[in-house]
RNA sequence: GCCGGGGUGGCCUAGUGGGUUAGGGCGCCAGACUCAUAAUCUGGAAGUCGCGGGUUCGAGCCCCGCCCCCGGCACCA
């Protein structure tokens, strides 16, 4: 998507469900969308980069009593976490809340009460599993019984296991509590829906100018296009929002989940004289960009437009949808032990060569198959053998002859490479294709290795003062390619950069440095000290 | 079943307004270099571009049929 110059652009992130740790599946939204924005500023843009924990719901409740505690103290433990991962990982939000603050309440309410006085939002009696034994209204998931078409074990909303049909609720024989494993009854219950219907030609035409990657239209459009069913906005339960009026009901955790990145950016912007957060929010003034996985495209390109649109409030411009994540070719699995969890990983390596990884290894819509073996080898290849290596083996050798950047002129091939995969570059990051980004940034390194050797400067300055002169161009040459590599790749590994625009004898802060630094031509005199190893070999 | 994505050398992969010898990476083989983290550089072998038809002077890219793989099929965070 081209990206309008003169407005605000407020990227969002997925919110993060807060009853469990997080595991390096989450990472694939958050390490490319910090890169997005980090770039994006790279290129002048004004941008805001918001998330926050998601905290209502049913699993959180259940989490909360099979360890004894409450919900609010699963979710402030798990926000805790979710907080000091990024921040290890330095995904660097402008703002990081949790959908149970008082701003997010008051927000949902607000949305809610708005969807109702414009009639998008109808009351309903409808069958709702109840279980005796725990005391509480069962969510479709966590009923089992019999499915009254083939007889198959099923889910209390779908046969998943045989003939895959939908199930009303009530519809499913001899119902059992997944909890307690008890028998379960039907009781009428009222319930209040969401209009959805009535928005399918809205979201049509919408899709159609919808921003993003092209997996989260397809996969949206396929719904649109088929009976768009109403959705049961509210329940039975304790934690969460209160639905407007009614004590008894909360609404349900996907309406006042995505109605965070509007509270967090009221949150964000509170005291802000130059801009309000409804400016972002109402008046259409800016770019809104979401980041997400594929698991929830549906919430965000179907229910989320439609209670935007329903309320009167802005539309995102682009949804960015990520592949999922496996493990040597499975899926994620906790109980398999099938899972890489983010805080292990970071105890063994450094945080850069883990944003490296997940960017570098497979297109951004496509699936992700991590294994600790093409893990090694990236970085071995590609971050000791072609980056790490090239500027060790020009700093030691300049330190050793010269001990400063060398005088001389920078040749004119060097600014044409950097030109070329800076645009490239650009144009990676517009079409979200960040493996091609990183990829045409890193040939910078592949070619500054080329120069190098085909230059022989360990010759060239064995002949004298001319030799010596030749040797310096080489050396600022591919000082020069190194100082481009580092502001382009300062998206992808922000510390170790930092780090490398010391080493080539820069001074400022990298994180804010802007494109047009590219072809600033490298200060001759700068001191140039004897360098360590930016990426160690990684054995298994 | 329906919808979407995909099937390109041992592995991963680029490549749609159809047109020079199908590009890159990993791995492999040979050689070079020695400034450098056994890193680097040069060269090489290896592909009937899922199958069968068709359109065209010409198709990985277009059309028809078929096979296979992956994901999704809703209130589940």
């Amino acid at each position: 998507m081209e990206i309008p110059v003169d407005k605000p652009i407020l990227v969002t992130s997925a919110l993060p469900y807060v009853n469990g740790e997080c595991h390096i599946g989450h990472l694939r939204t958050y390490v490319p969308a910090d890169l997005y924005v980090r770039m994006l500023r790279k290129m002048c843009y004004n941008v805001r980069f918001i998330c926050g924990s998601d905290t209502h719901g049913t699993p959180i409740v259940l989490s909360a009593e099979a360890q004894g505690i409450t919900p609010k103290a699963v979710v402030k433990r798990y926000h805790e976490h979710f907080r000091q991962v990024f921040k290890a990982l330095n995904v660097d939000f402008d703002y990081y809340g949790q959908t149970d603050s008082e701003s997010n309440h008051r927000r949902t309410e607000e949305i809610v009460k708005k969807l109702i006085e414009n009639g998008y939002v109808y009351k309903k009696i409808t069958k709702q599993a109840y279980c005796n034994t725990c005391g509480r209204f069962l969510p479709d998931r966590y009923v089992e019984g019999k499915c009254p078409y083939c007889g198959a074990i099923a889910r209390g909303d779908e046969c998943d296991q045989s003939c895959g049909k939908h199930l009303e609720p009530g519809e499913i024989i001899e119902p059992k509590c997944k909890i307690c494993g008890n028998d379960a009854v039907f009781k009428d219950q009222e319930q209040f829906f969401f209009l959805l219907s009535a928005f399918a030609e809205f979201l049509a035409s919408y899709l159609d100018t919808l921003g993003g990657t092209l997996n989260a239209r397809n996969y949206a459009r396929e719904w649109v296009k088929k009976e768009l069913r109403d959705w049961c906005i509210t329940r039975n339960l304790d934690w969460g929002v209160k639905f407007p009026g009614r004590d008894d009901l909360v609404v349900y955790v996907w309406v006042d989940a995505p109605i965070g990145y509007i509270s967090f950016t009221e949150e964000l912007l509170k005291g802000n004289e130059d801009i309000s957060w409804d400016r972002y929010w109402k008046d259409d003034a800016a770019v809104i960009v979401h980041f997400i996985g594929t698991d929830i495209i549906y919430h965000h390109c179907i229910f989320w437009p439609a209670m935007l649109k329903g309320a009167g409030y802005s539309l995102p411009d682009a949804v960015v949808a990520s592949g999922m994540v496996k493990i040597n070719g499975e899926t994620f699995s906790k109980s398999r032990g099938n899972v890489v969890w983010t805080t292990e990983f970071l105890k063994r390596f450094h945080p850069d060569t883990l944003r490296y990884y997940i960017i570098s290894q497979s297109s951004h819509t496509k699936e992700l198959d991590f294994s600790w073996n093409s893990f090694a080898m990236r970085v071995n290849n590609e971050l000791v053998g072609v980056l790490g290596n090239l500027v060790h083996r020009v700093l030691t050798f300049a330190h050793k002859n010269f001990a400063m950047v060398p005088e001389g002129d920078i040749e004119e091939e060097i600014f044409v490479a950097i030109s070329k995969r800076r645009d490239e570059a650009i144009r990676a990051v517009e079409e979200y294709e960040f493996k091609k980004f990183v990829d045409a940034v890193m040939s910078l390194a592949d070619f500054g290795n080329r120069a190098f050797h085909r230059q022989e400067p360990w010759h060239l300055i064995k002949k004298g003062e001319e030799g010596k002169a030749r040797c310096g161009t080489v050396i600022k040459d591919v000082l020069q390619l190194l100082k481009a590599v580092c502001i382009l790749l300062e998206p992808v590994m922000p510390e170790k950069m930092q780090e490398m625009w010391h080493l080539i004898g820069m001074e400022s802060d990298v994180h804010s440095v802007k494109l047009d630094e590219l072809l600033v031509p490298i200060e001759s005199g700068q001191a140039l000290v004897k360098p360590k190893k930016l990426f160690r070999r990684i054995e298994l």
